[in-house]
DNA sequence: CCCTGCGCTTTTTTT
DNA sequence: AAGCGCAGGG
C-alpha cells in the first residue's frame, strides 16, 4: 500500500471524526491499519495524552505491527511520554485481571490456560462425570463450554438450559472444569475475558478505576468481536463513548468461536449518534483479482452491500489449476514457485512474496515436504506450534509450577516426568486426599511421606520432589531466569528422559534443542523485558506463543504457508489458495446450515482478497484420507466467482450426496465437462492452466517413496 | 512401578 | 497414517 495516497477522502475522513461512536466499514485492502495509525496521532495531535488511547487487535501480532507503525508517526511528539495502550482483547485483560485478582478470589500469580491445558482439564472432568456409555469427546466439550462462556452462562446456569442429553453431560463436565480451573488459580482463554466482565459487574469501583484510564478506545476487526468482548468493550467505552470501530462484515470468519457479525451490522442503532464512514477503494489487489472477489461475495445474502473499487488496473488474471491428488497438488505448485524464485517467465520473485493458504492444518503435510525438497525456506503459521511441542511443554510446566504451584494441570504433568517412582496410583493417593480437604494438590504434598495408603518408598520421592521444587521457588527473582532454568533441567536429568523416550539418538537431540531453544527465548526475554518476571515468560508464551519477534524475522525470507483464518489482516504479492473442494472449503461441518456456508465464503474471500498482484487457486481431483483415497468435488466457490451459479449448485448438490450417502464408492461427482480445468474462461478472462500428473510426477513420487524407507 | 504393543478412533478454523 | 488408551508382562 506505499503507493496509496497520503490519505483519501474517505480514510480523511474517518481520520478527523475525533469525537463520538465512530464505525469505519472498510473492505479488504482498503488501508484501514492505516485509518487507526493516522488517527491514532490525530488524537495526540488534538491534545489527547498517548495513555489515555487504547486501541485493540485480535492478534499480537497486529498489535506490534500497529505499536511500530504509530510509534513512528508519532515518534517525536510522545518523547518521554508513555506510548498509547496498543494490545490484543486477551492481555489486555490480563493486565486488569493482574490488578484485580483478589477481588475475584485468585491469586494475583494466576496461571493461564492455552489449548493444550484446556484439553487435558476436558478430559479429566469428562473421566469424572462419565455416565453410562456414551460420553463427549474433550474437542465437544471443550466447543460446548466456550459457548457458555460466551453467552456469560456459570454452570449452574448451563445446566438448566441444557436440553439434550449430551448438553447435560456437558453441564456436569463443564461445572468440574471450573472448578478445577478455580482450584487451581488458573485462568483459560475465555476466562480472562469472563472474569474482567464478571469484576465490572460485581466491582463497580474497579471498573471504573479501568475505564477511567482512557478517553478513546479503537477497535481493529471488529466484525469479530464475540459477546464477551463486546460487553468489556462496552463496559470501557460507555461513559465516554469516544469509540472508533474498524471491519468488514464480509471478512467475518470467527462465528464458531462466538463472533457475531450482528455487532458490526448493529453498531449505529447500539450507539446513537454513531456515524458511519466507509472505505472501498482497493489499493491492494489489481483489477481481475477485485472483481473476482466482487462476484464471490455477492452471493451472501446478508451483508452491508458494497462494492470495492480497484484502484490498480490492469493485472493478470487469476488461474485455475487442476491436479490429480494433493501429491500431484504441491508437487506442480512447488514447482512452479521454484520456476519463479529462478525468475523464469517474469520478474524474480522472493520466497517471502508468496504464500500458501488453505482451510485446514493438515493441508501444509505436502506442501512442507516438497518445499523441503526444493530447499525453499518456508515458516508455517499455526499448526503444530513450537509450543505444542512435548518436551517444550514438559519445561514450561516445570516453569508453572515454579510461578504457581496451585497449577494442577501442571504440577501432574511434571511430578512423574522424567520418572521418579511416583505413580499413577499414588497420585490418585494424593489426589483424594487433596479433593476431600478441598485444598490443591500441592498442598497435600507435605503430607505425603506420612500416608499410609502410599506404597513403600513413595511419600519420601513425594517429599523429595516437593523440595526440589521448593528449593529453586526460593530462587525466583534472585538470579537470572534463564540460568534457573538451565539448572532445573540439568538437576531433573531432562536430557536423560529424552534419551529414553526417543531411542533414536538423533530425535533425542533434535528434542534437546528445541529445549535449548526455550531457555534461549527466556534469556532473550529477560533482555528485552522492562521488568522481567517468571509470570511475565508465562504470559507472553501464552497468549502469544504462537507469533513471536523470531517468528517475524523468519517470515521476512521465507515462503508463508498458513490458514486462511491466520491470513486475515495481511497481504501477499503472489498467493496461492488450495484445497478449493467440496468438504474442504466450503467444510463438510460447516456445510449443514445455511449460515456455516455463508462463512465459508467469506473464508474463501479473505483468501481471494489476500493477493496484490496473482493468484492461483488449486484443486485435486481426489484427496487422500487416512490412508484411504477419495475423489473430490470442485468447490462450488470456484464456479459462484466466475458467475457459473448453475454449475454452482450443481457441485454442492453432488456434494450433499456424496456427504449424506458416505460412500468413498460414489459415483464421479460430475460429468467431465463440469470441470473448471475445462469450462470457458468466464467473463474477466480467467485463465486456465492444467497441470495433470505426468510421466515426471509419478517418477518422482516413485523416488520419493523409495528413498522415505 | 514401568514399558511395550495392540486396537480403536479420527472430519475445521484459534486468542 | 497416527495418536491415544488400555492390558499384560517384566
Amino acid at each position: 500500500m506505499a503507493d496509496a495516497p497520503l490519505l483519501n477522502r474517505a480514510q480523511r475522513d474517518a481520520v478527523t471524526t475525533l469525537s463520538g461512536p465512530l464505525l469505519v466499514l472498510a473492505g479488504a485492502g482498503t488501508g484501514k491499519t492505516r485509518v487507526i495509525t493516522y488517527r491514532i496521532a490525530e488524537l495526540i495531535k488534538s491534545g489527547i495524552k498517548p495513555p489515555r488511547i487504547l486501541a485493540v487487535t485480535f492478534t499480537n501480532k497486529a498489535a506490534r505491527e500497529m505499536r511500530e507503525r504509530a510509534i513512528a508517526l508519532i515518534g517525536k511528539r510522545t518523547r518521554g511520554d508513555k506510548p498509547p495502550e496498543i494490545s490484543t482483547f486477551h492481555s489486555l485483560c490480563v493486565r486488569i485481571l493482574r490488578r484485580h485478582a483478589r477481588l475475584l478470589g485468585y491469586p494475583t500469580d494466576f496461571s493461564i490456560y492455552d489449548r493444550g491445558d484446556q484439553e487435558t482439564l476436558a478430559r479429566s472432568a469428562l473421566r469424572d462425570v462419565r455416565v453410562g456409555h456414551d460420553t463427549l469427546r474433550p474437542g465437544d466439550l471443550l466447543a460446548l463450554i466456550g459457548a457458555w462462556k460466551n453467552r456469560g452462562l456459570s454452570p449452574d446456569q448451563a445446566t438448566d438450559t441444557a436440553e439434550k442429553e449430551r448438553e447435560e453431560l456437558g453441564a456436569l463436565a463443564f461445572a468440574r472444569y471450573q472448578a478445577n480451573l478455580k482450584s487451581s488459580g488458573a485462568m483459560d482463554f475465555d476466562d480472562l475475558l469472563l472474569k474482567t466482565e464478571e469484576l465490572f459487574t460485581s466491582h463497580p469501583e474497579a471498573r471504573f478505576a479501568e475505564a477511567s484510564r482512557f478517553d478513546h478506545v479503537l477497535v481493529d476487526e471488529y466484525q469479530d468481536t464475540n459477546g464477551l468482548q463486546y460487553r468489556v468493550l462496552l463496559a470501557l467505552a460507555e461513559r465516554h463513548r469516544n469509540l472508533c470501530v474498524v471491519g468488514d462484515d464480509d471478512q467475518s470468519i470467527y462465528g464458531w468461536r462466538g463472533a457475531e457479525v450482528a455487532h458490526i451490522l448493529g453498531f449505529a442503532k447500539d450507539w446513537t449518534g454513531a456515524k458511519v464512514v466507509r472505505l472501498e477503494e482497493n489499493y491492494r489487489s489489481t483489477e481481475p483479482i477485485l472483481s473476482l472477489a466482487n462476484t464471490l461475495i455477492q452471493h451472501n445474502g446478508s451483508r452491508h452491500p458494497k462494492t470495492l473499487r480497484a484502484m490498480h488496473q490492469g493485472g493478470t488474471p487469476p488461474r485455475f489449476l487442476r491436479f490429480e491428488d494433493e501429491v500431484a497438488e504441491s508437487e506442480g505448485i512447488v514447482r512452479e514457485i521454484e520456476s519463479r524464485l529462478r525468475g523464469n517467465g517474469g520478474p524474480r520473485v522472493m520466497p517471502s512474496d508468496m504464500a500458501i493458504l488453505f482451510r485446514t492444518n493438515e493441508q501444509p503435510r505436502a506442501f512442507e515436504l516438497e518445499l523441503r525438497r526444493a530447499g525453499i525456506p518456508y515458516v508455517l503459521v499455526g499448526g503444530m506450534s513450537f509450543y505444542d511441542r512435548k518436551e517444550v511443554r514438559d519445561v514450561l510446566s516445570y516453569l508453572r509450577v515454579l510461578a504457581n504451584p496451585a497449577d494442577e494441570v501442571s504440577l501432574l504433568r511434571v511430578i512423574n516426568t522424567p520418572a521418579r517412582g511416583i505413580g499413577a496410583g499414588s497420585v490418585e493417593v494424593l489426589m483424594k486426599r487433596a479433593v476431600t480437604a478441598g485444598v490443591p494438590l500441592w498442598s497435600v504434598l507435605p503430607q505425603a511421606e506420612t500416608d499410609p495408603d502410599l506404597p513403600h518408598g513413595v511419600g519420601a520421592r513425594v517429599d523429595a520432589f516437593r523440595q526440589l521444587i521448593e528449593r529453586f521457588r526460593a530462587r525466583l527473582g534472585r538470579e537470572p531466569l534463564a540460568q534457573l532454568a538451565t539448572e532445573l533441567i540439568a538437576t531433573v536429568d531432562y536430557k536423560a528422559e529424552l534419551r529414553r523416550a526417543y531411542r533414536e539418538p538423533a530425535e533425542a537431540e533434535a528434542r534437546f534443542l528445541g529445549v535449548e531453544e526455550l531457555v534461549n527465548s527466556i534469556a532473550l526475554y529477560e533482555g528485552r523485558a522492562e521488568n522481567p518476571s517468571l509470570l511475565g515468560f508465562l504470559e507472553e508464551t501464552a497468549l502469544a506463543g504462537r507469533d513471536s519477534d523470531t517468528e517475524d524475522e523468519r517470515q521476512s525470507h521465507a515462503l508463508t504457508l498458513m490458514t486462511l483464518h491466520s491470513a486475515k489482516g495481511l497481504e501477499f504479492l503472489h498467493v496461492y489458495l488450495v484445497g478449493m473442494e467440496e468438504g474442504l472449503l466450503p467444510h463438510a461441518r460447516s456445510v449443514a446450515d445455511g449460515r456455516g456456508i455463508e462463512e465459508e465464503r467469506r473464508l474463501c474471500y479473505v483468501g481471494v482478497t489476500r493477493a496484490r498482484e496473482t493468484l492461483a487457486l488449486s484443486f485435486a481431483k481426489g484427496r487422500t484420507k487416512w490412508g484411504k483415497s477419495r475423489p473430490s468435488i470442485p468447490s462450488r466457490f470456484l464456479f459462484e466467482m466466475r458467475g457459473e451459479t448453475e454449475r454452482a449448485a450443481r457441485a454442492a448438490a453432488a456434494a450433499a450426496a456424496a456427504f449424506t450417502h458416505g460412500a468413498p464408492e460414489a459415483p464421479p461427482p460430475e460429468p467431465q465437462d463440469e470441470k473448471p480445468a475445462k469450462a470457458k474462461p468466464a467473463k474477466g478472462g480467467a485463465k486456465l492452466v492444467r497441470r495433470g500428473q505426468t510421466a515426471g510426477t509419478a517418477s518422482k513420487r516413485g523416488e520419493r517413496k523409495g528413498g522415505a524407507r
